[in-house]
Parts: C-alpha cells; sequence; structure tokens
DNA sequence: AATTTCGTACAGTTTTTTCTGTACGTTCTT
DNA sequence: AAGAACGTACAGAAAAAACTGTACGAAATT
C-alpha cells in the first residue's frame, strides 16, 4: 500500500493513523541523534509489510535514493535496521529491528559506550599528568591546592562513567530486565 | 585562573590538562542532545573553581555573551547546571551541578520521559482508530488483516514504552542504584 | 528621575548539516 | 563480452543550526 495514493477511502483512513504514527516516530527520534527525516524513514519501515528496497523508499518518501542509502545505512549503524536476504532479488531488501527492547540496549551499547570509554580513558591520564604536576609542584601550596581540587573532581567523574559502564553491562546481559520486566507480550503475534 | 593568560608554567600546565578533559567533555556531550560549544562551556564551568557569571563564561569562550546566554539555558533546562544566588552581586551566577548521577537521572526525567509519555498518548489514539476501521470495514478481509498487523504492532511498541516509562521510574527513585550501585562491586576475599 | 548594569529578544550572518543529481564501480543478466 | 541494474562517492545546492551585534526592558544605583 502505497502512502500517497489512495485507491479508496478505506487506504486513506489506514493511511491517516499510520502518517500520525510515523512522524511521531520520527520526531521523537532525535533522542537516539537521529535526524527528522532519517526518523521519518524509520517510521515509515516500522509500518512495512515487508522488506522494502531503497527505491521503494524513496518513492513512498519523496526523497531521493541517494537520501535513502545514507539513511538506512545511519539505521543500519544503530542496528535499528537490518538487511535481509531475499532469493531471487538483486536489491538489498531492509526491515526494522522489530525487537525495541534490544535497539534500545544495542543503542547504548554502541554509542553511549564509546563515550564512556573514551572519557575514562582521557580521565585517567590527566589525573596522572595533575598527579605529576602535584610532585613537582609541592612547594608550592597554592598551586597544589588548585590541582588537588582538579583531581578530586576528576575521579567523581571516572567514579561516575565506571558507574554508567556497569549500567550499560546490565543492559547488554539483559539483566536490567529484572529489575525492570518486559510486560506480557500482547495477544495475537 | 583564566584559560588563556599563562602567567607562568604552572599555569600552563594545568591549563593544558583541563583544555584536553574540557574537550573531551564538549565532544561526548552530543549524547545528550548538546552542541559542541554548549558541551565545551560545560566543561568550562565544570572546572571553574566558583560560580561564574555570563561575562566570564563568554571571556574564557572567546564568545559573545548572547551565545552564553542561550548555552547556559540550554545547560538549565537539563538542570546540568544551577543558578547560584550570592548577595552583593548583581549578575546571574552559574555552576555545574556535580552530581552526575542525579544529572543522568534528570536527563531521562526531561528529555525521554517526554518522548515517552507523547508517544503512549499518540500510540493508544491510534489503536483506537484502527479498532474502529476494524468494525467499519469487518467484512473485508483483506484490509482487516492489514488492519490487525498494525494493531499488533502498536500494541508491542506500547509495551515497550511502558518498559522504557517503567526504566525512568527506576532512575528517578534511585532504586537503579539497587541494581547498579554507585560503589563498583569489590571482589571480596 | 536619571543613569548604569544586567540578561535576552531579534535580525542578520556564518557555519554546519542535509539533500540532490551525476558519475562510477560492481554484480547480475543476456 | 556487452549491457542493464544496483548502491554509493562526491560535489554542489538547499535547509537548518549556531553565532553575533544591536537594541531594549527590567532592576539596581546614583
Amino acid at each position: 500500500m502505497s502512502l500517497d495514493q489512495f485507491e479508496d477511502e478505506r487506504d486513506a483512513a489506514i493511511h491517516k493513523v499510520r502518517k500520525r504514527v510515523i512522524e511521531t516516530i520520527g520526531r521523537n527520534m532525535d533522542l537516539y541523534g537521529i535526524s527528522q527525516s532519517t526518523g521519518h524513514l524509520y517510521g515509515l519501515l516500522f509500518f512495512a509489510d515487508k522488506p522494502m528496497t531503497l527505491d521503494e523508499m524513496g518513492r513512498e518518501m519523496k526523497m531521493s535514493k541517494t537520501s535513502m542509502s545514507t539513511g538506512v545505512r545511519t539505521l543500519l549503524d544503530l542496528k535499528m535496521v537490518n538487511k535481509v536476504w531475499e532469493k531471487g532479488s538483486r536489491k538489498d531488501l531492509y526491515e526494522v529491528e522489530y525487537d525495541w527492547y534490544q535497539t534500545f540496549t544495542d543503542f547504548f551499547d554502541i554509542k553511549w559506550r564509546k563515550s564512556v570509554e573514551s572519557n575514562i580513558l582521557i580521565l585517567s591520564k590527566s589525573i596522572d599528568e595533575m598527579g605529576r604536576l602535584l610532585t613537582e609542584y609541592e612547594h608550592d601550596p597554592g598551586f597544589t591546592e588548585l590541582l588537588r581540587k582538579d583531581i578530586a573532581k576528576l575521579h567523581e567523574a571516572i567514579a561516575y562513567y565506571g558507574w554508567l559502564d556497569r549500567l550499560i553491562d546490565t543492559f547488554e546481559s539483559g539483566e536490567i530486565f529484572k529489575l525492570v520486566p518486559k510486560e506480557p507480550p500482547t495477544p495475537h503475534s
């Protein structure tokens, strides 16, 4: 079913509802650092009855194939969509990852984890260097006081990132679902 | 201590270390939907020995006061900085919220919660409407099949957002710190 | 009451991001 | 082997976001 062509009032009706949901999804996608239109694309794929090709996406979104290509890549990187293999078709097919819990945990594993680890690295290095300055200027009370304050702040920061790292661990391992269980799946599936 | 003026090599040394940390923090701040330069501003405030005024920030960042004003507002909205009252001073003073755990949970409470609730609302409405279409076109097997699939997807989505909502609850209540304590578990003998 | 000192609204400019069309390498079909 | 179909690199255009300077209202000082 096309989002643009209304064969009759049935299709127009379902299209209207879908459109609103797609736009809502797209609008809130900035939480994942994704542009509005890529979020829109995600919404489109969410409702697609079957995996879609780049050309189909472009037609529905009224956008260039190039944009679809980059949009899909962004979503692939975040594991929000998957590439699907279908024998007989030369085209690449994509569908959304319907397990949103997985999408959520993957997002933190991909984006946040990287940040956390790089930050911990820099912070550790900085503590070391400030420690060196501390011994180098130990005779200078004003300066060492300054250094001590900074070092204390950096230690606090590292402790926080350590916590964040462990939190993401519980996402990745699924342990988080012990504390916050998934609701039982809805009827029909 | 200024970030730009080096009174001597001591200050240059600590400045260099601080700068690297500030830039690291700034760079990773996009996870919170914050621009690089506002992240940079946050980093500056993080190291400030005392609350700063907009003019001081502008001087350190080599940016306009207007930009400082908007940057600080962004950080205030996310509760990443706090306004500080100091009698005797007419100027507004700001300092970072040093409790980063609080900052983390506030972030989800402010940004994610809003998304979650708006999404749940739209999804519920959409399910209702599709349910109406379902009875309206119950004689049309092809169409009802389509509707049923969509409704199932929407139910799945709502279940997920419900989970997310409950997860954010555990952030807000501090319950999350039972599962993931701030202190790393010490390996006992 | 007049003056100074704030913070920010607003319009215009600069910078960054997003989007498009063309071109090209690769893979499949013939 | 030649031709067609596919995805994407790349450069330029369009759109969005960030930044600045001016101006102005509010509050404190004189």
